[in-house]
DNA sequence: TATTGTTATACTCTATAACTATA
DNA sequence: TATAGTTATAGAGTATAACAATA
């Protein structure tokens, strides 16, 4: 008689487990830039996604930002409140609201830019740029890869 | 005059975002199978985290399964209360508590993982065997990559 | 003095459902 | 009827500080 075989995979071979503590470890640095603005993981998300893809809608936010929307709903109030972005109803649909980032949200989004660089290169020196770059085209093929039954 | 270059990095090609998008795509269908049994997310991590290291510490509990000490205290009261795991000072060191998995506990594992071996055996016919295992490769990388400065 | 873990507090996100307005 | 977004609500995690017990 052989042992049996382990129920479940070593924790460190678990995808959504190593997922997890690979961005903790990468995030760590990031937490604490934002903190110098007052804005948080998930408001830095919207900013970004709305900055690249321009003007959008709420739910392709969401999408974009993994996050839902009732909690987008309050976060784009107070962003809005904030002045980082605005919000206007779309004229073609009137059930949409159009997410845009003002100025301010550009001017916050720059002033981060540089420490951000230098936070990339970082991990570009230590972690490997070839190894970044294969790491970045596996989670983007993984995110494209269809586990519904 | 050429026009200047991007501020940032487009969000598929960072790294936090990036984590965080192939995170979801994953983990969707194992939220719901974790569901069934009324377990979230966070109690699955402590519950394998612990089954795989043996009776262990909190402090060592929180750093591997992601989770501040002050969220793991209230989880490891309620899963105590839950019958999952149990609690014992350390006979050494009586400022530390020793956390192990119960009976229950083990088997609440064992009734996921006929379904949690599916899901992966799914993960690997759609992805690719090797390239989950690059994958998993580079983010044990990261993960061991020190950013600090 | 430093470490382990708990408690307290304020804030935020999660998850779901019910709802309004519009299509 | 379906979709976009808001509101409500309960529950849970985040983040920090202060604290007690122990080392």
């Amino acid at each position: 008689m052989t042992d049996k075989p382990p129920i479940l995979r070593r924790t460190e071979r678990s995808l959504p487990i190593a997922l997890l503590r690979a961005r903790e470890s990468v995030m760590e640095p990031i937490r604490d830039m934002l903190a110098t603005s007052g804005i948080n993981e998930q408001k830095w998300r919207v900013l970004r996604v709305v900055q690249e893809q321009g003007p959008m809608e709420q739910t392709a936010i969401a999408q974009a930002a993994c996050l839902l929307l009732p909690s987008l709903t309050r976060i784009l109030r107070t962003m809005e409140e904030e002045g980082l972005l605005s919000r206007a109803p779309d004229l073609h649909d009137r059930r949409k609201t159009i997410v845009t980032v003002t100025e301010a949200g550009l001017a916050l989004i720059s002033a981060h830019s540089a420490q951000s660089g230098q936070l990339l290169s970082r991990l570009e020196q230590r972690f490997g740029p070839e190894r970044l770059n294969q790491l970045l085209d596996l989670l983007e093929e993984l995110r494209r890869t269809d586990f519904s039954e």
